[in-house]
DNA sequence: TAGATTGTTAATCGATTAACAATC
DNA sequence: TAGATTGTTAATCGATTAACAATC
C-alpha cells in the first residue's frame, strides 16, 4: 500500500522547495518546511522517510537535492500527458490554465460530444468528438484524463477513457465514476467541496447569531 | 470531533438521494447505497448513526426522509452565502457555474485586484474591488469566500477575507493559507491532485512499458 | 414465523504524534 | 565538545470493517 497522505504532502513539499530554490535558501529543517507547509515537523520527517532522502542534523536538508529526490520519485520520465473531456465553462478555464502554465502538463487533445464544439482550436487545443477518442488516443500514451462534463454524462465518458486504455482519472463531476481496478480516479467535487466548507464553517461560527 | 470524512459521505449521499427521489424510489437499502456511492453497507449505516436517522430491516430507508434529515444535518436555514475573489477563467467559470444552476449556492459578490476587472459585472454577478470588501461585507452575513487568485496573492486574499469575518474559505490557489483557528480552510488545489492521480495512475500501470 | 437488514459494539487497520538514541 | 536536529520506533489517535443481537 503507498501512502496516499504521504504522497499529498511531498507534491506539497516539493512546490514550497522549488519557491526556497528560487528565492536562494540551499539548507532547510523539518521544523522550517513543517511551518511553511502547515504540518509538524514530525510528520514532515516521516514522509521523507518514504522519499529515502536523508538530512543531517547541522544543516537539515539541502534543498535542491531534497527537491530533486522528491520529483525523482513523484515525477515520470517526460510531463504528464493528459486528454480533457468536456469543454464547457470549467473544461476550457482549465485548458486556458494548461496553455499559460509553463507545465509539467501535457495537453494532447480535448473532446467534447457537443458538434459545435468539436472539430475547433478551443482553449489554444484542437477539440475532438469523443466518438473519436480511442481511435486517436491508438498510439498516444495518455497518462490521465480529466472529466468535466455534466453529472449525466460522467460514466459513460469514463468507459471511453478507460476504453482508450488510461489509467488514471481526475473527476470533476459531482459523481462517483465506477472504473475498473487497474484505473485510479481522483474525485474533485467542487459543489461537494463548498458544501462540506460550509458545513464546518457554521460549526466554527458557533455561538454566533446569524442575522444577516 | 466531527468526522470529517462522514460529512463529506452524507453530502454525497444527500445528491444520490436526491436522483432517487426524482428517479420515483420511495426505499433504499444501506447495501444499494453503498453501491451507488462506491461504499460498504457497513459504512453507510456507520455514517447514518452520525444523522440519527433510522430505518427498519424490512425495507430499509425511506429515501424521503432520510433525505430531509440528512439536509437538517447539513444545510443552514438558508442558502449558502459566498463571495469569490479573483475573476480570472476558473473564477469566471465558477461564476458562470453558479448562475446556471438552480442553486443552494448564492453569490453575494466577486472581487478582483485589476481595474479592468473591477466595477462591472463578470459571469453574472458585479465585481468589485478587493480593497472595497471589508466595507461591501459590513452588514452582509458570508458564509464562504472562494479563493481563485494566483498563488502569490492567496495569502493576502485570505487576510481580507477574514478579516471581513467570514469563516469558512475555500482555497483553490496552490499554495497553503495560514488563517485564525476559528476559521475553517478547504483546499482545492487543483495541479496537485493532477499530480497525485498521475502518480497512482502509474502505479496501475506497473509492468507496461510506456513507449508512447 | 423465517430471514434479511438494521443499529451498534468490538476488532482491525492506517495514519499521526511522541519520544529518544544516534549524529553532525 | 555541547546542543539542536535527525531517522526511526513505539504509542496514540481516528476511521473503517467485521460481527452479531435486535427487529420488522
Amino acid at each position: 500500500m503507498t501512502p496516499q497522505k504521504t504522497i499529498e504532502r511531498l507534491i506539497l513539499y516539493s512546490t514550497i522547495l522549488e519557491k526556497l530554490l528560487t528565492s536562494g535558501t540551499t539548507c532547510v529543517f523539518s521544523k522550517q518546511l513543517a511551518e511553511l507547509t502547515g504540518n509538524t515537523a514530525a510528520q514532515v520527517r516521516r514522509d521523507l522517510m518514504f522519499v529515502g532522502y536523508t538530512g543531517n542534523p547541522q544543516s537539515g536538508y539541502t534543498v535542491s537535492s531534497l527537491l530533486e529526490s522528491i520529483r525523482g520519485l513523484l515525477e515520470p520520465e517526460r510531463g504528464i500527458s493528459i486528454v480533457l473531456v468536456g469543454v464547457g465553462n470549467l473544461g476550457r478555464a482549465l485548458l486556458s490554465f494548461f496553455v499559460t502554465m509553463q507545465s509539467k502538463f501535457t495537453i494532447i487533445a480535448s473532446f467534447d460530444n457537443d458538434s459545435h464544439k468539436t472539430d475547433r482550436v478551443i482553449g489554444g487545443f484542437h477539440c475532438y468528438h469523443v466518438d473519436q477518442m480511442r481511435q486517436i488516443l491508438t498510439n498516444t500514451y495518455v497518462q490521465l484524463g480529466i472529466i468535466t462534463v455534466p453529472a449525466s454524462q460522467a460514466q459513460a465518458v469514463a468507459d471511453r477513457i478507460v476504453d482508450a486504455g488510461v489509467k488514471g482519472i481526475v473527476n470533476f463531476a459531482p459523481v462517483p465514476i465506477k472504473v475498473p481496478a487497474d484505473v485510479y480516479v481522483e474525485n474533485m467535487h467542487i459543489t461537494m467541496t463548498i458544501e462540506k466548507a460550509a458545513y464546518f464553517s457554521r460549526s466554527k461560527s458557533v455561538g454566533e447569531r446569524f442575522d444577516g
